[in-house]
DNA sequence: AAAACCCGTCTGGTCCAACCAGTTGACGAG
DNA sequence: CTCGTCAACTGGTTGGACCAGACGGGTTTT
């Protein structure tokens, strides 16, 4: 316990990205950006190996990634081929898209993403008041209970609010929901200053997550979709100061 | 033209999963069926490659692809630990939970993945009404047309079921509804035999898919919502036989 | 001339062997 | 007992070699 010296917390772990994780990069950007168009043909393995100036098996692992995620296919003895990703990509893609912005607008992606996160979170919040584990309800009074003793930290009020999200779609039973909520809430970490003010109006609410918590522990699903539309909706329709912030492209 | 012999066409393209999809697979499985716990360390990369009978290389490909959909965490040093999927495994993995039914009774993942295509579907329609671009919506209305001269055959309208639906979250001009819809789309087809019959009331009803279609050209937002909600929800609710099938889970 | 075939050459797939680079933990010096 | 050191792990990277499937152009056949 002692002999730990005090540090700001403001310190971030320092990312180490291995080689592959470059040539992953590069290789995403040029796809997604649409540097690479669909059909088209990727340079051979050892060529981008020369190119990348790496071995040939960094190369492999990069486009192993590259194939998970949808956005090429490979096929031995043919060439390695560009996918349409707004045809072949799964959600999982939003976080890499949030990384390299240059894809889209990223106000535009969040606003997607908020808006999922509002129908899915709505839907959600019904099922798990319908369909929900008493102990998970339970637990999620607690956790309203305790989101108010953060009020003022922003931060802390933030991290507790996705494990009060967690919790709901967790008890809503719908493992896609799960998935999808864990797809958003990375997403939205890797685009890294999500909520500008409007977020702030949402988290400061706490006698609302309060109301939500105690409408699901009721068991009353429409009650608690209501809450949850009240609660999600309003970072979406709030267009908060609408043609500001769009400079960090230049 | 000519020489090409006339085949059945229930002829299906014979997977040739290389070795690193099967380690891959077998290691995926592992994990989502909780023989490797979270936070258990995996054996080493060597270790692994015995194992299996296969080169280090295409351990290690299957290492990267496990942790990119968020399986695994590896750190150079340490050893490679298994993730909490429920935590850190985005939509992708609903595909590979398909494909792997001992995690969870497939028909709950269908279940859930049909509940979130109505939700995610839903919104989207009225999205579309209400933002879409009038040649994505003249295009719908197209494609609803043409979808009643497919009326028998369950087959084609489940392709051009997907393809008008594609149509609708593509005009609902939301990337994260396109990306969910992909991975569920996905996830369905791998899942293989999903519609018992409860679907072939959905694909049926042209009708509804034309107002609906119409009711999205006419910008009318929440009649698009109401007729995609009639469409969606009917499988959902639509027990099937309530109470039964309750089984593999002792 | 047109169709069928064949083979060189391209692609990705797999393997081996070695070495680099962090992490961990046990062991010995203080 | 504490602290530094170091050996023994772990994953990360490299080079080279060879296998296997696909493609394309030239040759043969019709």
């Amino acid at each position: 316990m002692s002999g730990t010296t005090l540090l700001p917390m403001t310190f971030a772990p320092v990312p180490r990205a291995s080689v592959s994780d470059h040539v992953f990069g590069q290789l995403r950007d040029a796809i997604v950006s649409g540097r690479y168009q669909p059909e088209d043909t990727l340079p051979g393995e050892r060529e981008l190996a020369t190119a990348f100036a790496v071995n040939r098996h960094a190369v492999r692992e990069a486009l192993r990634r590259l194939q998970q995620l949808g956005l090429v296919r490979v096929s031995q003895g043919g060439a390695t081929r560009v996918l349409d990703w707004r045809v072949h990509a799964g959600l999982d893609l939003a976080l890499s898209l949030a990384r390299s912005g240059d894809v889209l607008p990223v106000e535009t992606l969040v606003r997607d993403m908020l808006e999922m996160r509002a129908c899915v979170g709505i839907d959600a919040a019904r099922l798990c008041a319908e369909r929900g584990d008493p102990e998970v309800t339970a637990a999620l009074v607690r956790a309203a209970e305790e989101y108010g003793t953060l009020a003022p930290d922003l931060d802390q009020m933030h991290d507790a609010n996705i494990a009060i999200w967690w919790l709901i779609v967790r008890g809503s039973g719908n493992t896609a929901y799960l998935l999808a909520f864990n797809s958003l809430v990375a997403g939205t970490f890797a685009v890294g200053d999500v909520p500008p003010d409007a977020r702030a109006a949402e988290l400061l609410d706490v006698a609302g997550h309060r109301r939500l918590a105690a409408a699901i522990a009721a068991g009353q699903g429409t009650a608690a979709a209501g809450h949850a539309r009240a609660l999600l909706t309003a970072p979406v329709t709030t267009p908060t100061t609408p043609t500001t912030r769009r400079e960090a492209r230049a």
